[in-house]
DNA sequence: AGGTCTTTCCTTTTT
DNA sequence: GGAAAGACCT
């Protein structure tokens, strides 16, 4: 049988135990979507379940598109029909169908991130909050967690509690009177659909007889919550997990969800997946050799079958500049050798690191793709026109008409729209009502102008039920003034290009969606840009692929470019002083690593700019972690262990240093350091070392130190 | 109101 | 170094 092929017996057992909870700890490499996909194909194929009744959840789009193909193919079934989504599309599917209920509008809209931050930016100010002390993006995370649980709220201190108190309660009413949705409340709002309507709850839970959840290391609690709530008496649920990957914790992903799921499911089942099937001996041992720091983990002896390969190779740049254009080299080489440029991946920490590849690899003329990055559908044009599109739908969205109604200018200011807002807010007016009788409020020149506005999307409503997409996307173009407007802004010509992307976007969509009316297709189209951020990037088909660590995950690749491996970058700065954050850097390191086949490149430099200034990195402890023998070394490092003399001139002030620390390491007594040691540092003052690589440490000292990578037997550390 | 000059903050990572 | 918010001018 065709499902079962080629599997091991450990994924065959995680194929067929379909019956009760099971819980799959599935390694890197380990062939995890293989199993998920089978394991569908097996409930409806050898078991007969209707595909209605599998529900598939994963945390990324690129996820579930990955596992809707591999389940086509794999039966054949159109994918669309079935309930293989991320947490938040699929939540979103079951409000647009019952949101009704808790006092929203079917049409309600989703906002992003950005535009959270961005109205409790505005909510503190309006309150008279200085946004200096209480600042925007921090309050943000304390209210979002306020109210998922509001028990959160009580570990806040004050003046700052009430200020979330007082933010978070104005922040969802905002929400709720403009018919709008924040990421959280896709799964809040699910979840109280649920515990308020028994009924409800019952029809999806015998629905949904067979529950798989990927990833589960990266739930969240509320979406541990959810999960619950969607498993109903059968207790169908397959969850596959690999805590060495859990990459989310900032965002509240919590490891505890797998214990808590073994409580809460006493009679589950475990299979661990140990067979990695992807990269060489030499890529797994190294990665299991950074991994085994971390003490918060389950010891797991992840094995390959694959040959040992190549050795990674480390290449350290003079600048960062060297790093990326060694890289360009090498992938030029090997194309000219015979390989593809989809062949390589090159992977970084933070997404402001791909401008130096772009720069680079467009001068160099290879062929890239960036994932990520900033996504189409968040450029500002784009959120201008979806927030155009929006308002037509929901004439009450005060937060599109904000963004809108000086995008472009016209004789519409902050204090006009101040006023407006307060006297529909003394009034209890929604904002379309506060605008035909705006002459209360303002002068008449004011409200004229605003009622102009409003006629202006009015005619766009009309415009949007007799046009052809094409046609009305020109028309709102046109008749708002947002291409005058273009035609001044130096970057308009790219803007003007984006625009009609979308615009050839929502055409695409309006054969998808031919049997609904146009506003209820501007509905969905509007949903799928708020949750799928994906990029509508052209397909360039033989291309290097560039992206963060986070979004690597789950992919592989034939040869990876770990780029910018040194301290500060990889792990981040902020990140180092707290033990866990640490340990999450390095899973991350983990992630990376174990995404390539055959060979792995680390790569850093020397020298590197950092908002316009100079700065030296240390090597990454990460790095360190590798034993050598694994490692063979290119750039000037080498350069300089080959160099037997130490040569003074000019151009070679680095080489120098870096003999010169060779050689007087000579000279120095051993210092016998071990993990967990106190020592004292003549400059830093009392620490503790973290981890000992080769001849160097990593120690931790108080703040405002931090953590500092040194010379093991340096003069200045003193054991204590 | 709106344009231009100046200052500030910044970099995690995603739905 | 660069985007975005704020200050200042017309």
């Amino acid at each position: 049988m065709k499902i079962l092929e080629n599997l091991n017996e450990k994924q065959r057992e995680a194929v067929l135990k379909t019956e009760g909870p099971v819980m799959a700890i599935a390694g890197a490499g380990s062939g995890k979507t293989s199993v998920l996909t089978r394991r569908i194909a097996h409930l409806i194929f050898d078991k007969s379940i209707p595909y209605q009744n599998i529900l598939a959840i994963t945390f990324t789009n690129k996820a579930a598109n990955e596992m809707k193909e591999r389940v086509e193919t794999l039966t054949g079934i159109y994918a669309k029909d079935m309930w293989i989504s991320t947490f938040h599309s699929m939540c979103s599917r079951i409000l647009r169908k019952h949101i009704e209920q808790l006092g929203y509008k079917k049409t309600f809209q989703i906002i992003d991130d950005q535009d959270t931050e961005q109205l409790i930016k505005s909510l503190l100010k309006k309150n008279n909050y200085d946004i200096k002390m209480f600042n925007p993006r921090q309050l943000k995370s304390l209210i979002l967690k306020t109210k998922a649980n509001p028990d959160y709220l009580e570990g806040i201190e004050e003046p700052v509690k009430s200020v979330v108190k007082e933010i978070t309660s104005k922040y969802t009413n905002y929400l709720f009177e403009s018919n709008l949705v924040d990421f959280d409340d896709l799964l809040l709002l699910t979840i109280r659909l649920f515990k308020e309507n028994t009924q409800l709850k019952k029809y999806y839970n015998d629905l949904f007889k067979y529950v798989l959840v990927d990833e589960f290391q990266d739930t969240n609690n509320v979406q541990y919550t959810l999960v619950k709530e969607l498993v109903g008496a059968h207790n169908n649920l397959f969850i596959v997990g690999d805590e060495d990957q859990s990459i989310y914790a900032f965002r509240g992903a919590n490891i505890e969800n797998i214990n808590k799921f073994k409580k809460d499911f006493p009679d589950y089942h475990i299979i661990l997946l140990e067979q990695n099937y992807r990269s060489t001996n030499v890529i797994l041992q190294a990665a299991n050799s950074v991994i085994k720091n971390n003490r918060s983990r389950i010891e797991k002896s992840l094995y390959s079958t694959k040959k040992d390969g190549e050795k990674i190779t480390y290449y350290k740049g003079v600048t960062a500049r060297d790093e990326v254009e060694y890289i360009a080299t090498t992938i030029r080489k090997k194309v000219r050798k015979g390989y593809d440029y989809n062949d390589f991946a090159i992977l970084y920490r933070s997404n402001a690191t791909s401008r130096q590849f772009e720069e680079v690899f467009m001068q160099k003329q290879i062929p890239y793709r960036i994932k990520g990055n900033t996504s189409f559908f968040k450029r500002k044009e784009i959120k201008d026109f979806t927030a155009y599109l929006r308002f037509i739908i929901n004439p009450n969205d005060v937060f599109s008409f904000m963004r809108i109604v000086r995008v472009p200018r016209r004789g519409i200011g902050q204090k006009t729209i101040e006023k407006l807002i307060d006297y529909a807010a003394e009034n209890d007016l929604l904002l379309d009502e506060a605008i035909n009788s705006s002459e209360n409020c303002l002068s008449t020149r004011r409200s004229n102008k605003l009622k102009d506005f409003s006629h202006l999307i009015e005619t766009f409503k009309e415009d949007l039920s007799n046009l052809s997409f094409n046609e009305f996307v020109d028309q709102v173009l046109d008749k708002s003034g947002y291409v005058t407007m273009l035609k001044k802004d130096d970057k308009g010509d790219v803007r003007y290009e984006n625009l009609m992307e979308f615009k050839s976007y929502l055409a695409e969509n309006e054969t998808l969606y031919k049997k609904l009316d146009k506003e209820e297709m501007l509905v969905y189209i509007l949903e799928d840009v708020s949750l799928k951020s994906e990029e509508t990037a052209e397909d360039i088909e033989d291309a290097v692929s560039l992206m963060t660590l986070h979004s690597a995950k789950g992919l592989e690749f034939k040869e990876v470019f770990l780029v910018t491996v040194e301290m500060n970058m990889f792990p981040l700065g902020r990140s180092m002083s707290d033990p866990r954050e640490i340990e999450e850097e390095r899973r991350l390191m983990y992630v990376g690593m174990t995404r390539a086949k055959d060979k792995l490149y680390i790569t850093n430099a020397n020298m590197r700019q950092t908002w316009g200034e100079t700065r030296h990195n240390l090597d990454s402890p990460f790095f360190l972690e590798i034993p050598k023998e694994y490692i063979e070394e290119e750039g000037y490092n080498k350069l300089i262990s080959r160099s037997t003399q130490p040569k003074v001139n000019a151009n070679s002030k680095r080489k120098t240093f870096l003999n010169k620390r060779k050689s007087n390491l000579d000279d120095y007594e051993e210092n016998d350091l071990n993990k967990g040691d106190k020592v004292s540092h003549a400059k830093f003052g009392d620490g503790v070392v973290i981890s000992i690589v080769g001849d160097q440490c990593v120690i931790a000292f108080k703040k405002p130190h931090g953590i500092k990578k040194l010379m093991k037997n340096h003069p200045s550390i003193k054991k204590k």
